[in-house]
DNA sequence: GATGAATGAGAGTTCATTCAT
DNA sequence: AATGAATGAACTCTCATTCAT
C-alpha cells in the first residue's frame, strides 16, 4: 500500500531530531532511531539511503520550512528594514520555539562532541572577554551608546567576523580576506554608537 | 595536558593541525598523525590523552597565540573604537595567514562531513540569498547605503544573528530568546545604514 | 517443489538462471530473480521455498532435462563403445549449447565469488603446466602418441583425479584413496598412448 | 618485536583450516577463526586484507607446498610415464593424509553450501549411474576389459568431462567445445580397453 | 494466488587505545 | 621515553524471508 508512504518517512525523521538532540549525531545509532520511530532498524533504509542522508534529509526540511515560513511572514512588510527585522525576529522565534531543532543545527551539525564543545569554550572565552571589555570600555568612552547590551554586542560581533573567515575558508575561489577588515569595522562600529 | 618538556609535543600538534585540514578530524586516524610526525603510535599517547585531546589541546593552543598576539596588537590603541577595529583586523589577517588552521577552527572543530557539508550547504543557500535580497532592496529604497558590500553584510547578519541563537542553545540557564531581537535588529539596522 | 501449476514456477526458473549467470550466485538477490522475472518478490516464496530451494530446482530440472535427452540419444547406440563417445559428445555439446546453464553449473554451483576465483587460478596454473610438461616429455621420449592434444590431454588426467578425491571427500564411508592411484593411473596412461 | 611476525600469519591460516572444514567458508566468521587461532579479531586483520584474503592465501600455500613436494618427488623418475604415475600417486596420497586441507580445497573452495550439495548429489547420482550401466555394459560385451573397476572409471570419465567444460566456461577466449568430443572420447575409451 | 513494505538477525571491518619490551 | 603489535568494542548496512492486505 502506497498510499502510506512517506508517513514513515515523516515518523523516522522526527525520531531522528529526538535522537540527535538528546544523544548528537554521532554517539546516535541508526538502531535508537529506529527503535525511537517504533521501525526495524532495516525500514530506516528503505526511506534514507544512509545515516548521513537522515542529518542531510532533516536539515534540508528545516530550512525548507523555515525559508517557507519566512518568506510569508516577510509578505507583509513595506520596506527593506521592516523585512530586516523581521528576519531576524522570526530567525530568533523560530528556533526559539522549536529547541530540539535549534541543538540539531546549532551543535549536533557543527560541533564534534561534548567534550570536545568544553574544551573548546574556555580558551574561547578569553576572546569573547576580550571583546566585552573593549565594548564597556567604548561605552565609558563615550565612543558606543549606554544602552547597549555588551554581551549580545559581542555575540554580534564575534558572530559576524566568525562567518566571514567560514565562508573564506569554505570557498572554492580564494580571495583577500583581509580586505573585508574595513567594511566589516564599518559595519558593527556603527551599530554600536 | 601533559608534559611540555619534550620537543614531540609541538610536533605532534603540527602534525594533527596538518592531517586534520588534510582528512578532516574524523578520517583523521591516530595512526596517521603518528606517522606525520614521525613518531610510533603509542608515543602519541604519552603527549596526548586522548584523540579528542589533541584537537582541545590544538584549539587551546592556538587561542592562547592568537589572544597573546591580539593582546599586544591592542596596546598600541588609543581608544575602544580603534581597538575593535584592531580586533577585526587581526582576527581575519592572522586566519588568513594560516589556511590550514583556519580550516580546523572554522570547520572540522564543527561540521561532520565532507558529504554532509554539502547537503547542508545548498539549503542554507537559499536563506543566504533572501538576506541579500532584503539588504539590496534597502540600497534600492535609499535605507541602506549605497556604498554597501551585499555578500558581506549578509555575512555579519547571519553570522550575528547565528552566533546569538548558538549561545542560547549552549547556555546552561534559560533565557528568552525573542527578546534579543530588538537590540540584534538595532545593532544590524545602524550598520547597514 | 513446489506446485506446477502456474507458469510462474518456469518463469522464475529461468530468471534466476540469467541472473545466476549474470552476477553469480551469491550476489545474486531474491528482488533481481524476482524482477527479472516479472512478479513480485514474495512470488517466488509461492514456488519455491527459498533461495537456495531455487538454486537446486534449477539444478535439477538442468539435470532431468540432460539425463532425458541422453537417454534417447543412448537409445540409438548399438553398443557400450558407442555410447561411451555418445555421452562424451552429448555432454560436450548440450553445455555448449547453453552457455547460461554451463555457467551455473559449472561456476556459480561451485565457485565462491570472482575474486576468490582468480586468486585460486594462479596457483592452480602451476600444478596444470607442470602436468603438461609431464605429456610433452611423454609425447617427446615416444611413450604418448604425437598426436595427443596437451591441454585436452591436461584437463583430463586433472579432471579425473580431482574428481576421485572429491568423491573421497564427500563419501560418508571412508575407504583407502591411495589404493586408487593403480587403477586411475592405468586408466588415463593408456588414454595417452 | 618484528622477529615473531610471520608467526601468527601461519597460526591464523591453520586456524582458518580447521574453522572452514568444520563450518564451510560461509558459515565461518572471522572471529571464529579469530578464536580458534587465539587471537583478537583485529588481529587477523593485520596479517589479511579480509576474509576473502585467508581464503586465497591459504590455497596458495596449500598448492605451494604441493607443487614443491611434487617437483622433488618427480625429480627421482626416470621416465614421463613414471612421472605420470607419480603425479597421480602423489596427489592421492597427499590428500589423502590431509583430510581437513582436501575439504577445503575439494568441498568449501567450490561448494556452496551442504543443504545446496546435497540436493545437487541427487540428480547428479542418475547421470553418475547412467555411465556405470554403460562401462557395465562394455565390460560385458567385451569391449572394456573385466579387471575395470566401475566406479573409479566413472569417476575418472566424469571428471575428466565435466573439467574440459569447466575450462571451456572460464576460458576468455571462445572455442569450439563440440570438436573436443573425439580427443576426449579416444583418451578415455582407450583406458577402458 | 499475488503483492511489496516491513522485518531484524547477522557479520565484516575499523581504529582508538594499551602494554610488554 | 619510545615503540608498534595486539586488542576488542562498536556499528552500519544488507537482504532473505514474512505476512497483512
Amino acid at each position: 500500500m502506497a498510499k502510506r508512504t512517506g508517513e514513515k518517512h515523516g515518523v523516522i525523521l522526527e525520531a531522528a531530531v529526538r535522537s540527535f538532540a538528546r544523544t548528537g549525531y554521532h554517539r546516535t545509532r541508526v538502531a535508537d532511531i529506529a527503535r525511537e520511530a517504533g521501525v526495524a532498524d532495516g525500514t530506516v533504509y528503505i526511506y534514507f539511503e544512509s545515516k548521513e542522508d537522515i542529518l542531510v534529509s532533516l536539515f534540508q526540511s528545516l530550512m525548507n520550512n523555515f525559508v517557507k515560513g519566512l518568506l510569508s511572514a516577510l509578505a507583509q512588510c513595506p520596506d527593506a528594514d521592516e523585512k530586516l527585522k523581521t528576519v531576524i525576529r522570526y530567525h530568533l522565534t523560530t528556533l526559539s520555539a522549536r529547541p530540539d531543532q535549534a541543538k540539531v543545527t546549532q551543535i549536533e551539525l557543527r560541533q564534534i562532541d561534548q567534550s570536545i564543545n568544553q574544551g573548546i569554550s574556555k580558551p574561547l572565552k578569553s576572546y569573547f572577554q576580550l571583546i566585552e571589555e573593549v565594548i564597556e570600555e567604548g561605552k565609558k568612552q563615550g565612543l558606543y551608546r549606554r544602552g547597549l547590551d555588551t554581551k549580545t554586542a559581542r555575540k554580534v560581533v564575534f558572530g559576524a567576523v566568525d562567518e566571514v573567515v567560514t565562508c573564506w575558508v569554505m570557498s572554492s575561489k580564494p580571495y583577500d580576506l583581509t580586505a573585508l577588515s574595513e567594511p566589516v569595522y564599518e559595519l558593527l562600529a556603527k551599530g554600536l554608537r
